[in-house]
DNA sequence: TTCATATTTATACGATCGTTCAATTCATTT
DNA sequence: AAATGAATTGAACGATCGTATAAATATGAA
């Protein structure tokens, strides 16, 4: 068998080289060849394993989906109407903080990947609705708790404003490094989520709460 | 001559080509044939009037970059300290939003190009510095004159915010349009502005305006 | 009209793409 | 040890890619 002591399989090696090479290229930058030279495999072996190239991209999407819709649920699921629209956000945006910090460097890779996907309308349907909707819509719905007063026209908008802060925050592309001449470190995201937070949070309480519905 | 009566030049009828197909499939996605068969041109035209497929690309983002750029800075320096945060945010963010609403066809497909570059490393520095940098700083500049208590590397961060929720507001990728079920139309971006102006002006005072700066 | 220049056409080159497949090696079970 | 199925190898297929080039045509100045 593979995959005893700290060797990879052969599936992680050629997820792992795709991963990287997504996210800094995109879906058509990259050919297949150069995934498994950069894996140190096979040509044939992507297909072997994952079929066509499309099926390769989703596998890569899917093997941190599950993980970061089941820690944002956990987190989301502790809190009640009793909790501050802060302590929300920060349910929904930390579990990503975390395993970018702290979860091996896969997920810097993974934030770039998600970035262009989901402002792509190739991949907004067959992966961001289809992964991330139902944590989405557990987030509104409490949302809805928290600020009872608000529209829920409003809601998904200020869940909107709040993929796009998040997503590109997570994508860590350096411009607000550059443009700032090294007054912010966008890679280090417990620095950022810091600041996020707030920022969405009065956000939310901006147009979300908007006193008695009617 | 060309470009007499309604007729379009060579070179924008493979402008507008490249906008439309880059802006939804990406760099890499769009063959040069496509382009070319697109804007009713043979292939050759192509290359013989910008060069290799980069300089195309180029091409088709300064375009319209220079008259987004010309309409901001007039709008941000009609203002100064006396201004609201608001009115700031609103210089900044409304020429795109009048641009997509009445600009032509061609803007929402510019607006989806923005998106894919600066989410992607490899036109950051090419593409978003050199040509979205100048403006980037007039709207900071002001913004301290407006909350003169803020620390700087807070301004950055805010703006930093404000550029992911309004550059995935002009993708108009349609997925809030679907999590909300037709609640909110990512389309109509005279009342996703109305929404955004508050918002993000909220999360700038909550992170930047943090009384004496020391 | 004649000539020089600019543009368009048609074709082709070498390289690389995703995918397929027969042959071979490996791992595990009888 | 023999057999069986999974995994890997190496090579090849047709298609498409960006780019280049020579010939044909259109344009504008003399």
């Amino acid at each position: 068998m593979a995959n005893t002591e700290n060797e990879l399989s052969t599936q992680d090696r050629i997820l792992n080289a795709s991963e990287n090479l997504f996210a800094e290229f995109g879906f058509d930058g990259v050919s297949l060849r150069k995934i498994t030279q950069a894996a140190g495999v096979e040509l044939a072996l992507a297909n072997y394993h994952f079929g066509p190239k499309t099926n390769l991209f989703l596998a890569v999407v899917r093997r941190r989906a599950d993980e970061l819709n089941e820690a944002r649920t956990r987190a989301l699921c502790e809190l009640d109407a009793s909790s501050s629209i802060e302590q929300l956000i920060d349910a929904f945006t930390r579990p990503f903080t975390e395993k970018s910090m702290r979860g091996g460097p896969g997920w810097k890779s993974y934030g770039r990947l998600i970035a262009q996907i989901a402002n792509s309308p190739r991949w907004t349907e067959v992966v961001m609705a289809s992964q991330f909707d139902p944590v989405a819509r557990l987030f509104i719905d409490k949302v809805k708790l928290v600020l009872p007063s608000s529209a829920e026209r409003d809601v998904y908008w200020a869940f909107h404003f709040l993929l796009g802060a998040m997503i590109t925050t997570f994508a860590e592309t350096g411009r607000i490094d550059q443009l700032s001449e090294g007054r912010c470190r966008s890679s280090d995201l417990d620095v950022v989520h810091a600041k996020m937070v707030p920022f969405l949070a009065a956000g939310f309480r901006a147009i979300c709460d908007n006193g008695p519905t009617r």
